[in-house]
DNA sequence: GGATAATATAGGACTATACATATATTATAT
DNA sequence: ATATAATATATGTATAGTCCTATATTATCC
């Protein structure tokens, strides 16, 4: 489970709430490599909290229910550096879109170019959230470390998403130029 | 789920065991956009089964463990039919690999560095197994839309694949020029 | 006035995925 | 002689992730 280590990694940044975590980093910040589930979030934060990675200050609020505003303990910054080190696999592909396009020559093209417009359309928005993440310039020398590492991060999720944009555009030109299935004998069982 | 439908999918190429959905589909054709685990597939394939989606004919060997070669059912064409139409969610993006690299400022520029060549390994081997694949030229007027299709989901693949390479290389750069981190004052308890 | 959003945590139920192992036979490699 | 790979199916168990609902208060929107 490495949404433990993405959650002790935030942590290091600055102690947090779950509703923080799950607002103001696997929404925002990291939601180009990191998307969590808020139910996730607190029972993952619960887990850790059992295991000794993170304490928790109870903040009582008045008109607010209370925060429990996590930090990490010594054992969670061994643990973080210790994972940092680990080489990780690679993520695996499950592209749900891809094995419709695979198995969808019995379609017509109008409709082959309608998913194709509604995922070009997905993609268009996640790129646009992207690109509204104001990004630190390079080349500055008073970057430091974290926040060029940070950018990095960003300039794939951005350079991905182009990918996307390009092969999609690609696809509809594709197909529009496609002779229409012969479904004649289909399907034939 | 999904892994269900590619399974149709599949099916509909050719009538086959859940071995060979295994070695012939999920570890090498479709490796590109689904990645399934042998026990997964063998137990959707019973659950597909009951369900009424696909049947199988038990084909008794005498030197090797029987097979029971699947193909779909009137109600398996009617579902795949069905799915194809609708309009699939993003994948979310789940990278351990950039959780590393985010939260990585406190590692040296030489562990950064290793981790970098690692995925860079990686996806470099991932591409070359994309690249072994022969894709249909197009522009064939012979080539039908099924190859077509293919062809661009794979084109996909190779794309992305090139799209890390570049920004791997890229990451490498910006690492070496980057001044080393000031771990003084961390871990901060 | 009623619905929705924001703040905050949590649990139930389910689906999906991963990892290991069992079983059985034959062929091949060391 | 022993181990491993290939063919073929299947189960046990654990981990991970999703979706929905509950709880409680305040603020805002229509």
């Amino acid at each position: 489970m490495s949404l433990s280590h993405a959650i002790l990694g935030l942590l290091t940044v600055m102690p947090m709430t779950g509703y923080e975590l799950k607002t103001q980093a696997f929404d925002t910040t990291v939601a180009h490599f990191w998307q969590a589930d808020q139910s996730q979030i607190y029972r993952t934060l619960s887990k850790m909290e059992e295991d000794g990675l993170v304490t928790y200050e109870l903040e009582v609020q008045a008109d607010r229910p209370n925060r429990k505003v996590y930090r990490l303990t010594a054992a969670g910054w061994a643990e973080l550096e210790r994972w940092l080190r680990t080489e990780q696999p690679l993520p695996t592909n499950r592209e749900p879109f891809l094995v419709q396009l695979f198995f969808g020559w019995r379609l017509t093209n109008e409709t082959l170019l309608e998913l194709v417009a509604g995922q070009r359309a997905a993609h268009a928005e996640r790129l646009a959230t992207y690109e509204r993440i104001p990004m630190p310039p390079l080349g500055d020398p008073s970057l430091d470390r974290m926040r060029t590492l940070w950018r990095l991060t960003l300039e794939l999720g951005i350079a991905i998403e182009r990918t996307y944009l390009d092969w999609l555009d690609r696809c509809a030109a594709v197909i529009a130029d496609l002779p229409e299935a012969d479904n004649e004998q289909d399907p034939q069982l």
